[in-house]
DNA sequence: ATCAAATATGCGCTTGACCGCATATGCTCT
DNA sequence: AGAGCATATGCGGTCAAGCGCATATTTGAT
């Protein structure tokens, strides 16, 4: 049963900051994510590829950064349970410190839109 | 975080059998789940007691049975993400298994409503 | 071609989830 | 009190998840 390996990938709190982050923002390069939930990028690389590997987030290289982005593809039970998952963290504290620290980075690419 | 033990919840089948089912009939005791289920008794007398600690499930005394039912005091998002992993297994073949075997078990209490 | 930044992966370790099996506890009825 | 069903729990084993650390790979700039 597939739909098993969904909901472990929600129930990680990496993984969820990062959920709630991506879907904060539209679209996240990894080197963001490392400066917003500050934690080793080797543990952000794997959590996003598992994500992507579960079908939650898609991704797509833009020169030499790869962006992530929640899937557009994906099931309707599986956008819900995202929506319940960030629902249900929405407050906890350490997301706005992610927020903020992501808003505080240095050296933050342009990716995209902005030049 | 306590989000993520909800999800470690719906991460697991025989969980999320037992859910399914549970939320189908109303409300089931031990013995008819694992009618339904075909799995050990222990098993599944494991399982519903993570569940309860979860906070997903309520249980109740009834005579010589404990009778298992959707709780009713979840969070909203709990109750959001219950409903999108139900609705993510609802075309599994298993499910309807468990329904048949359910109906078909011999020896069925009657609890509260009927005789 | 070299260098540096961004991202991914190999490896060994630890911890916790789930399981099966045996057994304990609780409830009912006689 | 004793028998019998329903439910819960103790225990040991197995396996996968997540981690840290080092390193490989890809890409863009000089």
């Amino acid at each position: 049963m597939k739909q098993i390996e969904t909901f472990q990938m929600l129930a990680d709190q990496t993984r969820l900051r990062a959920l709630a982050l991506i879907q904060n923002m539209g679209e996240l390069c990894v080197c963001e994510l490392v400066a917003g939930l500050n934690l080793p990028q080797p543990k952000i690389s794997r959590h996003l590829a598992a994500l992507r590997d579960a079908g939650l987030l898609s991704s797509n290289r833009k020169a030499q950064w790869v962006v992530y982005q929640i899937n557009p593809d994906m099931e309707d039970w599986q956008s819900q349970a995202i929506t319940a998952a960030i629902s249900g963290i929405k407050d906890e504290p350490v997301l706005k410190a992610d927020s903020k620290r992501l808003a505080a980075m240095k050296n933050r690419p342009e990716i995209g839109s902005a030049a």
